[in-house]
DNA sequence: ATTACTATATTCCGAGTAG
DNA sequence: TCTACTCGGAATATAGTAA
């Protein structure tokens, strides 16, 4: 049922039905309801229909994967491997503005390397996690409202690299980045530290 | 009721039930439930009980997290297939240039391979995948002006092949490629790596 | 084909209560 | 106190159809 739902595509109620084990009548039933709480956005027309998540929606299905992270959780480590890459820096930005220095330095416990290491995630695996870091608490550090600008809040992850820390997965609030890119700050210069060249593949431990 | 499930600590039924908004009896039947098929473990006592998740539960968790992900991903994964094919590739050119192999590397983090991969699509859904990704966002290669001649942009997306990784597919701003071709890149020679020869189907992963 | 209504069948919940 | 049973009523699912 939940792999037709967010479908830009036409479905019908049989198809959502023979994969859910639902019979066609409980499916009907179950949409309408969705689409009375708000949750989905249906356009029906004589072949099918087509569904779409809500905004409201997105957010429920958000809170649930919080709820079963706060479970799983025991664990509250995270991998993500991916390669290193030069350039699509925000991050080094931030490491030019005192305010975010001096926040990390307050919040993470370290005062972090005037760079960013930019990491370029290429399997599933590490995708989803790099996704479950959205959704995921960390440490936030405010947004600061200033004279003539705003600082946007930032969250950041403890990590470890290539089994060095500290280190931070750092993801501004407003990014323009792509969810392929992780950008780690530490108090290392870690090209050095690592010996890391561009395309040299990294593990970073994230602890949640 | 979910968080108090994993606790270590001695729960007793009330107290999840207060919680959850359901009544004692419920919870107990459901405890009862969730223990036969294997999702979590007890110790009853009598004060209350101990209740752990099993592996088994932290998988079906998991398994809900990724469709859960799946749903709401503006990152999505799509799914392409199609039959390797030799030539039609515009891509080659680009591997014979400086810029573009420096700017795959530094925007992908990979160092190419001198040659593309080109599939060829002839199923409907992989062609519905395949316009999408002319919508999609993508990692743009931006454009380069040398004195005598416009390096076009290139739009990437990091994919995987047959469940290699790293790979990404290719799109030439200005592309004469009819629709139904795909090119892959790779810092593997992917015909080699995957004992590809033409005809032979692949299946690509691409991350949006 | 579709989606969805109505009536019946099944499942689920919780009050009472046992152990 | 605990957990967990029974059982009647409420909620939910499906079969048969309508539109």
């Amino acid at each position: 049922m939940f792999k037709l739902l967010n479908s830009d595509k036409l479905v019908t109620q049989t198809e959502i039905s023979k994969e859910s084990g639902l019979s066609q009548q409980t499916v009907s039933r179950k949409l309408k309801e969705l689409e009375e709480e708000g949750i989905i956005q249906r356009i029906i027309i004589k072949d099918g229909e087509y569904i779409k998540l809500t905004d409201k929606g997105e957010e429920e299905l958000k809170r649930c994967i919080e709820d079963i992270l706060q479970l799983i959780m025991r664990t509250k480590i995270l991998h993500i491997k991916g390669k290193v890459t030069a350039g699509l820096g925000e991050g080094r930005i931030f490491l030019s503005i005192p305010y975010y220095i001096e926040s990390f330095k307050k919040y993470l416990g370290f005062e972090p390397y005037a760079g960013t290491l930019n990491i370029v995630i290429y399997d599933r695996i590490s995708l989803e996690n790099r996704l479950i870091l959205d959704l995921a608490k960390g440490i936030i550090i405010p947004e600061h409202k200033e004279p003539n600008r705003v600082l946007g809040s930032v969250k950041a992850f403890p990590s470890s690299i290539n089994s060095i820390s500290p280190a931070a997965i750092v993801i501004p609030a407003r990014t323009t980045h792509p969810k392929s890119v992780v950008e780690i700050i530490s108090p290392y210069y870690l090209r050095e530290k690592l010996s890391l060249k561009d395309g040299d593949e990294v593990e970073i431990e994230v602890y949640l």
